[in-house]
DNA sequence: CCAATTTTATAGCGATCGATAGAAAAGGTG
DNA sequence: CACCTTTTCTATCGATCGCTATAAAATTGG
């Protein structure tokens, strides 16, 4: 879309900038994110960062909507992808110490961290509003393999997808910690073996 | 200790006005807990907060210290008193939701949490250098079960005992995001099924 | 009572926080 | 060219951050 409009142009390129201010919040999380190191990082000033984006939580709120597509999203993948929950469950662990150890990028996850230190509850209802709807999706593939018989019927199907999201959230947290993506290797296929 | 000292006495007690500062630093973390916050809570002048526990990172540390002796020294004590160490991981999943999600206490666990969103390096690896510790112990005592041959030989105690570790921390960010004590231990019971 | 000592309350320090006012700059449109 | 619109830069704003100087209050020792 390039629509010619009037005035004078954006002399940076927003989505690009945008993904500076993703690997910003996701390696420091929000609060620690002050305005002034997204100016400088993103190498603009202040008015310019608040015409583009509105204020810092509405900047956030985008970064972490691009965030769970562009670095998240495969927890998503998998689970759309796999025929079954156990299949979704062991690609994601399979998965999960990759991604969350990459190079040229912040370890952890921006979802899992993104909102720790804040007062914000704003910002904290809207992260853990995203993390349940994980759960969410975890328990209804697993809900659909009970009742299709792929999983024994006396499994607690929300406690299983709480489980699954919950161990990935100490991988995302050993992470953060300098734990090596060998280690989480070993450590995420021990965390499957829970799985009946 | 009654040494009778020259000089006005202190009006408020240390002991007490501390555990109040633990419960403020559980609740919001090292950095969204201001100076004001605390001398609110713990109903003294900033003056007397600074000549008593120094400075804020002073008081944060032996906050930390007095916390893990009095509110997170589960896991220490299901080590010391559980003879395998499989005993003391299904005692510390037994008891973990319930220390998480207790009445009147800030829910999750400090060592976890406490340094989210801190920008400060000192206080990030003074917790890492906390968590880390648990998972050596818990690597120790795996490993000396191997030896003993209460456990196979071809596990990775390192992994098994990050991977414990791991999932507390996965329990208590769960207690932090409001999930229930109930939803908790089913959780926890499974977390147990992936050990050996 | 009068010093000496320690803690208290009051007030404010410089730095940084998120956010913005105002004017200059850079483009299209006539 | 002049005019309109939008973005840019500069320079802040009030609020809050961690922390402290100063002096009054409260105790013990003489």
């Amino acid at each position: 879309m390039v629509t010619a409009t009037r005035g004078r142009p954006r002399s940076f390129d927003r989505d690009a900038a945008l993904d500076k201010a993703i690997r910003l919040f996701w390696r420091r999380g929000y609060e620690a994110t002050s305005v002034r190191d997204l100016t400088e990082e993103l190498g603009i000033g202040a008015p310019s960062l608040y015409s583009a984006f509105g204020d810092k939580q509405q900047l956030f709120t985008e970064a972490l909507r691009v965030y769970d597509e562009r670095y998240g999203g495969f927890i998503d993948r998998a689970l759309a992808d796999e025929p079954t929950a156990k299949g979704a469950a062991a690609r994601v662990f399979a998965e999960a110490p990759e991604r969350y150890t990459r190079r040229d990028l912040p370890t952890g996850c921006l979802i899992v961290s993104g909102d720790a230190g804040t007062a914000s509850t704003e910002i904290i209802e809207h992260l853990r509003r995203i993390r349940d709807s994980k759960v969410d999706a975890f328990a209804a593939k697993i809900r659909a393999d009970i009742d299709a018989g792929r999983l024994p019927a006396g499994i607690d199907p929300r406690a299983l997808g709480r489980y699954t999201m919950s161990a990935l959230t100490g991988l995302a947290q050993a992470a953060r910690d300098g734990v090596t993506r060998a280690e989480l290797d070993r450590v995420a296929e021990i965390a499957l073996r829970a799985w009946p």
